[in-house]
DNA sequence: CCAATTGTTATTTA
DNA sequence: ATAAATAACAATTG
């Protein structure tokens, strides 16, 4: 489930949970794929009595940074990927886990819970003040100002024959970007998902990329700003005049153009756009 | 039973 | 050899 925006909002409420207190107690479900790689009792033991000193999320992954006692020697990072389907939230102290929720970690007040159904996500864990390899491997975020319209073109060359909406799909260079994301993009862009990377004018890639910053920070303000999580097709804050709140409808209708919205899988993935106004070239 | 799902990665195919 | 397509991962819902 969770893009860009959608991983910023799940990192502000536990942050915001978690401020200024210490972990009492961790939980692991540890037989959860979510763990594959990680060792947990070395998580537990820890993040036992550890105290939030910052985080931040990038793509679709978010970091926790934690201390203990005053030295480097009890700091540590855990890291989380939520997948498709993973889900951060808050409850109560006495909070009972379900059978889904892998993680739990305990302050006085409250219980910060992951919760994953299909565990495509990921928990890491590192010990330590360095940053983990994983975090600084992360490509520039596209509000960085790393993210040019240059590096695009460059590297919408290099996959020249995939079609345009897979590319928007690699984290590699469009980090945080999933599939409603890509859709409203091209949508906005007036491209067909299916065009050849290769085949994009210099103004379309213009276009893209101009429309890859303005779907991001559109996205951060309007749900990274939310109090409460809402699924992004589902979210009553999201305008009506974005492509998002018709793509999963039957029938829906493109609210630039009033033509029907087409429903098909491109570079794998189910993919909405306005025929009449996205349209193949050569 | 079948098809669907807002993600990533390993494997297969072209 | 490289890039693109596909299968696989797991669980649930319609």
């Amino acid at each position: 489930m969770p893009e860009l925006a959608e991983v910023e909002l799940f990192r502000r409420r536990w942050a915001r949970a978690a401020a200024r207190a210490r972990i009492l107690s961790v939980e692991t479900h540890d037989r959860a794929a979510v763990f594959r790689g990680t060792d947990t009792a070395e998580l537990r033991c820890a993040l036992n009595g550890a105290m939030l000193s910052g985080s931040a999320a990038a793509a679709k992954q978010m970091i926790f940074h934690f201390r203990r006692g005053a030295g480097s020697a009890g700091a540590s990072h855990l890291g989380i990927h939520l997948g498709m389907s993973g889900e951060l939230t808050v409850r109560d102290a006495d909070f009972a886990p379900g059978r889904h929720d892998h993680l739990v970690l305990r302050t006085a007040r409250k219980s910060l819970v992951l919760n994953d159904p299909r565990m495509f996500g990921r928990v890491q864990f590192q010990r330590g003040q360095a940053m983990p390899d994983w975090w600084a491997r992360i490509a520039p975020a596209i509000l960085s100002p790393q993210f040019t319209v240059e590096a695009v073109e460059a590297f919408l060359r290099r996959r020249r024959r995939a079609p345009i909406k897979a590319v928007l799909l690699m984290q590699e260079r469009f980090p945080g970007i999933g599939n409603w994301m890509a859709d409203e993009i091209l949508w906005r862009a007036a491209l067909h998902p299916r065009q050849p990377a290769g085949r994009l004018t210099a103004g379309e890639v213009r276009r893209l990329w101009r429309e890859c910053r303005r779907v991001c920070s559109l996205a951060l303000d309007v749900i990274a700003g939310a109090e409460d999580h809402v699924p992004a097709h589902r979210n009553r804050k999201i305008p009506r005049t974005w492509l998002l709140p018709h793509r999963w409808r039957d029938g829906g209708r493109c609210p630039r153009t009033g033509g029907h919205l087409r429903r098909e899988t491109v570079g794998g993935r189910t993919t909405c756009w306005s025929p009449r106004r996205q349209k193949l070239h050569r």
